[in-house]
DNA sequence: CATGAATGAGAGTTCATTCAT
DNA sequence: CATGAATGAACTCTCATTCAT
């Protein structure tokens, strides 16, 4: 007996209106995002959505969660595995996973609605620093132990290095999504990560060569 | 003797609407702001508003032109000025002064609201793209090929160094307005952009010392 | 058991209103009538008005499908069903139910609004034309051919039929509801439409007797 | 010293009104048209108009006046000279004039602007009527009992005749102007103006011809 | 006479959320 | 669980009219 897509997973519900949300804030924008275009979207009725969440803000907290949210937990264990060793390597890996996921428009959708929403909601702020920022700062904090300890890195200010590390990661998205100004020179993700790495590993300015 | 509050000083007008707008936005946001409290700040009706403005996205864009767009216009300059000569001094002046910039909410106010509206509304991205991020770009632009010229840059890329230096710039804004993340250790925007300008100039990787 | 208002008559709904926006149209004019007051007279919120009908013109426009709509219809069938056998009494008849219906107030009310809101709106017209005129048009086009057929009528120009029988109705509308002036010796619209058939069939110049 | 165009004649300043106001509402219509585009059509601010006319209203009202009642008043003289002596010809020139009128977007325009604002305004409606139908209606009255006294017409009723004379009229402009119905088969006025007296005059059924 | 800045009331439409069924 | 009809608050923009100058 085939089960129809709509009754197969029940206890999926959750996830498939978060699926739908996600393409539709993704499209629109969360303003103009219409709860009753997701609940189509997710093959439900409007109602049915606020049976599983108690409001649109919510499904958005709920997105960070899963999205953004497990970017940062994944930023977090590569730091946490891969900086007591190589914190240089540990660092680009770690850029390249943050600006790989900011040119992916499903990935870098939470960060940008969230900017987006959180000027308006103390909430949508809150639940954003506390599930994305303060991991990635306490990671970026940890990176940066490990580098100085090892003497890989110079002792610098740990905002300062989370606003050079995360900012060209921002601006990246910002730039390439909101303003179409893609870089105009490196059109791979991955190359461009690297050009920021090198940036911020070696600085603008040229090294003297070893004599 | 005192005048009335009609046509006191008509030709102010649009200014005095900027400013109320500014306070207002700044306060509440664009979307949450209404009209009539711009409209009752500076001291008018809600219809007056309109003899000076079309709509309530041109006063964002008048504010973005007289705020923003000033200070990409005052960084152009800055880069014009003083890049051929001393390109890191340069340097160092232009992040001090887009990073004091962002840490003052009257005038990161621009920034922020677009960031929030440009999702929606095409037009208000293009004019920020116009009267910002296209001089910011080109101002970048010279100032690296200033330094590469005179061997005090490395030839990078010139987006990866536009999302080098502008990224923190909007990061530190974003953290702080936003996510109310100010720096724990630097309390001194001035101290901020020089952290920032030591990065972005040497790198993160300690330099050789000369034996 | 007491029904609640919410969910009584659900598919009677947009008759409700249809018939709410009659009386309120009726009584204020279109343009000054609000959504809100028709609404409230069909028992239910503003918003709700919006789930049967996109629009306050929309609500018009299905007025005229349904009132004159269906007279212009009915119209064309009295024609196609007595002009092939008796095109004078056919004629009498359709000035008959025009008439009385340009003499009633409810069923006028169409045409009246109509009348009004076809300059600013070409939706409006071209949806009054193709459900009302057009096929009033059609069917006094049939009427005169079949009497001519039969050596009943003269073979006049149909555009000036349809302005020698349509006017008077309008007229009678026009003079009668909007600018009281209803008339004064014949009190019975059926008396009425009798003069006017008359008119239209004998000519006002009197009929030389048979000697 | 020549006089500029806005000097020269202060004292036709009404006219000059009055010329922009028929053609600013016969564009636009009345509720679309703004009071300052009428202003500025006449060389004025918004403000001077209103030392001239004490609302928009005035205007149309004076409009009235200038345009269909002169018609009216004219249509009287044509009746007064003429039906003593023949008054079928009386007639006929009564309807081409008015359907001449009536085809001519600047005559017809107040009559047409009425209808549509008449059902908003009584003061409109009431000083049309004044202006206008008691005077066409008072012609035709003569006309009419003229003609029966002469042997010339029937002794038909009067309101009946009113609307079958200037229904048609009425119809025509409707038609024409606002439903883009124009006749096919006729497109000079005068010769629809002859084919509308034809059936006044002599009915839709043929006549008994004189063996 | 003339200006034009200012007023302020006014209404259609949208949509997140609720709740009777 | 699910539906979807219903709510009702919110807000921009328009424009006839006024009046200080």
């Amino acid at each position: 007996m085939p089960q129809t897509a709509r009754k197969r997973r029940p206890e999926a519900r959750p996830d498939e209106i978060l699926d739908a949300a996600l393409a539709v804030f993704g499209e629109q924008g969360f303003a103009q995002a219409r709860v009753e275009d997701i609940a189509k979207r997710a093959g439900l009725s409007k109602g049915a959505v606020y049976l599983y969440f108690p409001s649109k803000d919510a499904m958005l907290n709920a997105l960070v969660e899963q999205s953004a949210g497990k970017l940062a937990r994944a930023a977090e264990q590569l730091v946490a595995i891969g900086a007591p060793g190589d914190p240089e390597t540990a660092l680009r890996s770690l850029i390249r996973m943050l600006l790989t996921a900011m040119s992916d428009p499903d990935i870098s959708a939470a960060p940008r609605l969230v900017l987006t929403e959180a000027g308006r909601s103390p909430e949508i702020a809150a639940h954003y620093r506390s599930q994305v920022l303060d991991i990635a700062r306490r990671a970026m904090g940890r990176l940066l132990e490990a580098g100085v300890a090892s003497g890989h890195f110079r002792p610098v200010d740990r905002d300062a290095l989370m606003r050079v590390m995360g900012g060209p990661c921002i601006a990246h998205m910002v730039l390439t999504t909101i303003f179409d100004l893609p870089p105009k020179d490196i059109t791979d993700p991955a190359e461009m990560a690297d050009a920021l790495c090198d940036l911020i590993l070696f600085g603008l300015v040229p090294r003297e060569e070893a004599a």
